[in-house]
DNA sequence: GCGCCTGCTGTTGCAGCGCAACATAAAAAT
DNA sequence: ATTTTTATGTTGCGCTGCAACAGCAGGCGC
């Protein structure tokens, strides 16, 4: 069975993200880049919510998550343009995607191959995100495209709905 | 054959920019909906630019073809709120679309009927915008939604690359 | 070791996006 | 004509996203 789409509301949220960052640390080895403590605060913080976060969500996560419990709580609030940093270099190696009609990020949960379509699954009761396989609807956009006589680059496909857990309460 | 998805560069611009204003007021006039001057104005910045607009790119030529002449250039700029409520209007009655991925609007060019699954292909050389029919895709959408245990609304697909006329330079 | 280069982070600053809350004006309904 | 509804204007503010520059640390050759 394919991983699900949707994580369960119950599910093992500790071992998920850690899976996750393992995960960030061998793609990046293999690829010879730094995941470096900035980038390493940032993509925690977005698998700990588990939902996408906009940019200011994920300044105050990772100040949250990394102030010295010493110093009133938060010297060490990353700018801007260090989160925006970090997250262009998590997503060019795909290890978060870009909502693009949130305006915000999520981790990449990987139910996917490299350059596959991808179909984001937005629920909006519950803020979750899903990465589902758009192999089949692929064929579809490219023959439209190709009608019009359009070269196109990688689609990008956001639904918005209700998910399965949402809907069974 | 279907209307070009992407208009040629030397079209009837005046022309097309008319047609979809005379529609607008029918749509308008059929639905019990007030096209007000602040509303048509946006719909006409859209319409003479043909390609997205932000926000406050609107706002500007709105406030250049609308200066009195004597006045210093612009008292008559509208503030945001104005635009982004006309826009709301508009979209709300399928004469306006928003593009996701650029924060930017476009003014319908109705291809397509009124609950269509639409895709636009967005030029990155020109910046012009096309919606093409996507139906063949929406079975592989639904599909993949259906999967995952989903309950879609309205999806959202938008294809960056290099529009017909474009490669042809 | 030394300087140099490269890559990451921090600082400052700014422009565009988007809307809430309230006030006013214009049109529709009675 | 008065009330009700709808549209527009005013003020203000928070989020988004990045440019330009400065500092800093590690790796490299010499």
């Amino acid at each position: 069975m394919p991983r699900a789409i949707f994580p369960a509301p119950d599910h093992d949220h500790e071992r998920c993200a850690s899976a996750a960052i393992a995960h960030a640390e061998a793609q990046c080895a293999a690829r010879a880049q730094r995941l470096t403590p900035m980038r390493r605060h940032v993509l925690e913080a977005l698998l700990v919510s588990h939902r996408p976060l906009g940019a200011y969500e994920i300044i105050e996560n990772v100040a949250r998550q990394h102030s010295s419990p010493r110093n009133s709580a938060s010297r060490n609030r990353p700018a801007p343009i260090t989160v925006y940093r970090a997250l262009d270099f998590l997503r060019e190696n795909g290890l978060v995607h870009r909502i693009e009609s949130r305006n915000a990020f999520v981790a990449c949960v990987h139910n996917h191959g490299d350059g596959d379509l991808v179909v984001f699954l937005i629920c909006e009761q519950c803020g979750a995100v899903g990465e589902a396989p758009g192999g089949a609807a692929a064929e579809g956009l490219k023959a439209a495209a190709r009608a019009a006589g359009f070269s196109p680059k990688s689609p990008l496909i956001e639904v918005a709905g209700i998910c399965a857990h949402c809907r069974d309460r």
